[in-house]
DNA sequence: CGCGTTTTTGACAAATATCAATGCAGGTGG
DNA sequence: CCACCTGCATTGATATTTGTCAAAAACGCG
């Protein structure tokens, strides 16, 4: 079952500290360890370049030529689409393991930018392309991971198309929760801002911050300081998102 | 740059009586004319059931066993995910030359019911696994549409999320139009209820039909009837939409 | 032609947005 | 070390949009 998450349901979640230390997880985020032969694992390598970057730096903006792909290392970083008039949509939150910039087009169709301090690995788009040709196993983990987006989509449009505040909320608060792996005691992180928030809920931050609230009261969740909570009841947390 | 149309910009659009009448189309959507050398073609033929069904036949319940795979080759298919309490969001309207069926896990994500009467090729998942692992090629156009409906989707997301009744519906009869090519003088057949449009736009029927009308005064669209209509004025539509 | 279904229209209610303060926290400079 | 500043978040009062409920109209089918 998706989660409703937005990106990255693949088991392929950060362990805190892998990267620089496990040779096979050095370009992190293509699941790398799973699903390719070494060979193809060393050439992708050879590829990419490694990328820090502080938090609020755009990676790429909507419609502007896709010359790189990029995975995610470390850190979080969002996706968004916006109109002309400034009005924004936020379409997934990524996390370590993430893939970002595949392209059906020669531009990109959305714009991403760190939202914390970001760690990077940067494929140039046409030695990319070449090395998927010759690598199937590549392109299969593509696939799979582009079907697991769009259940993840889908799952996002029931949430904007048909739930309230209250139920996107908390589907947001236990969606992000699971990603990290943390339904049980463990503190959540939440690095995004309620503007954030509220643009990839399709709220405003008024009624984002309200509905946490009204989220916290009912005892689901227990919130910490503004960026860290715990799952309190994670049966009746779901049962408010309205999960089937 | 993708049309927010939720499934199928992919040039494969529908030529009325082209199935049965080119042998090379003989299985239509999976742009097989386009994509595939002739031996995969062959395969992907002897693999494929035809199927026809009445409207408001349902193709696959959200939850079922993915048994098997689709492409469209005549009308129009809508696919949906339900909340337990009822409450439904389309995700998509299919039209000739979609793909459906591809599930990430061993269910479908998503239910898919016929709108109109359809006309379909049925593919064994089991099977058509299999001629994947032999043809690449037919890989990386599953690839390639794969991440078209996740543009699409992202499109879609930035509708329920930031858009307004007017804009969603302005949207909506656009890129229907659009897909069906006829943005010009043409005639727009709009096969699908008022409650469907809703349903796919996160409106009521009642909204639904205010905001057409509303649409209709201002004269960027003439309604022929409930079910058909025309693009008077394609640039003051776009503006309505709040298209970029 | 009549009946069930879908669509439209209207009056009203509810949810969420908007506008306006206020509060809080982290960073900076005195 | 503390006070202030700045940006983000919360809270409150009110406005707007869209949903709900009810009825009439249009349509499609026998």
């Amino acid at each position: 079952m998706p989660d409703g998450s937005g990106a990255a349901r693949l088991g392929v979640l950060s362990r805190p500290g892998c990267v620089g230390l496990c040779e096979q997880c050095r370009i992190r985020g293509l699941a790398v360890c799973r699903a390719l032969e070494p060979q193809a694992l060393d050439e992708l390598a050879a590829l990419a370049t490694r990328l820090e970057l502080p938090a609020k730096k755009l990676l790429f903006d909507e419609g502007e030529p896709a010359r790189s792909l990029f995975t995610l290392v470390e850190g979080v970083v969002k996706l968004y689409k916006a109109l002309p008039d400034g009005r924004r949509q936020i379409t997934g939150f990524l996390l370590p393991g993430d893939f970002l910039g595949l392209a059906h087009f020669t531009s990109y169709a959305y714009s991403a930018e760190a939202v914390t301090e970001v760690g990077l690995c940067r494929f140039p788009r046409e030695g990319f392309l070449r090395l998927l040709e010759r690598h199937p196993a590549l392109e299969r983990e593509l696939l799979s991971r582009a079907s697991s987006e769009l259940a993840a989509a889908q799952e996002q449009m029931l949430l904007l198309g048909r739930k309230s505040a209250k139920e996107r909320v908390a589907s947001f608060l236990l969606s992000f929760a699971r990603r990290q792996a943390m339904v049980g005691r463990e503190l959540v992180a939440l690095p995004m801002s309620r503007n954030d928030i509220a643009d990839y809920l399709g709220l405003t931050i008024e009624t984002v911050s309200r509905s946490i609230r009204a989220v916290e009261e009912e005892g689901l969740i227990r919130l910490v300081d503004r960026h860290h909570y715990r799952v309190v009841d994670p049966d009746r947390l779901r049962r408010a998102a309205a999960a089937g």
